[in-house]
DNA sequence: ATACAAATGCAATACATTTGCATTTGCAAG
DNA sequence: CTTGCAAATGCAAATGTATTGCATTTGTAT
């Protein structure tokens, strides 16, 4: 019952009512080890939620800096847990993002090293937006 | 009549015949400096062509190797001429993209050298997707 | 000038996401 | 344990974006 309290303690965090879609998608993003698709968390939710309710909460959890999105190669949205200190309508999820071109999955790496770039004289850079597509750790070894 | 003939010859070299719509937008992305979004695009064909020809003809010009599409941190497509040496089904856009948050616009910047990115053990990296978003040099002036 | 494949226009379709509104539910106060 | 109410949800409709089918037009090689 660890983790369902560390959900339950989320949502109470950020003033968001404790109901059974949005316990169901923080034990999923909070177990899975991968940025999850729109697909994946509607199957999880079955007759639980309608698909509008997981659109409305996404936003929600998005808005509170709860979960982020990222984008993968082939356009798909994937959203997983900030790590980061996030709070509402502020993200600061400065990690890079590894997607899989075989099994598909996208990872957060947030141990990964930010390379600096260096932009030309007069830009600012503010944020940033990596993503790094190939073969997994699992796919090479299979 | 120095771009005409540019833009004529890009259409010739990759069997794609000669029309409006294709010119009008080829001579767009060529003098523009920034990769230009659909809506853009669109607007600058007015009555010349049809909204889906232009999806049409953006996809074929990016079949063929002659533009790249990139998505803006908001999520909106931007599409520019390739510069590297891309082909048929084969586009090797090793760049790096800055959009403003200030005045919406994407730039390509090709002269940018690429950081490399250590990966964990075991991933192997193919490709990448680097956008760094903040304020650009015009903006920053002004 | 002719011929034919390629390109286009228009309508219909497909799909993803958002919105409006009536109903239900979580939760806190009494 | 009830009650009250804002928050959350379900369902239908609306929106927005991109694709497809098909008849017609157009570019270009001969
Ligand atoms: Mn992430
Ligand atoms: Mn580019
Ligand atoms: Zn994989
Ligand atoms: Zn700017």
């Amino acid at each position: 019952m660890e983790r369902e309290i560390q959900v339950s303690d989320l949502l109470r965090q950020h003033d968001l009512k404790k109901t059974p879609a949005r316990l169901t998608v923080l034990r999923l993003l909070s177990q899975s080890g991968f940025a999850v698709g729109f697909a994946e968390l509607e199957q999880a939710l079955g007759e639980l939620a309608d698909k509008v309710t997981l659109y409305r909460l996404l936003k929600s959890f998005e808005d509170k800096g709860i979960i982020h999105k990222t984008i993968d190669p082939e356009g798909f949205p994937k959203y997983a847990l900030c790590q980061d200190d996030c709070g509402t309508h502020r993200h600061v999820d400065r990690h890079i993002h590894f997607s899989c071109t075989q099994c598909k999955k996208t990872s957060c790496l947030p141990h990964v090293s930010i390379p600096t770039v260096i932009l030309p004289e007069g830009y600012l850079a503010e944020a940033f937006q990596f993503n790094i597509s190939g073969i997994c750790k699992s796919c090479a070894l299979a």
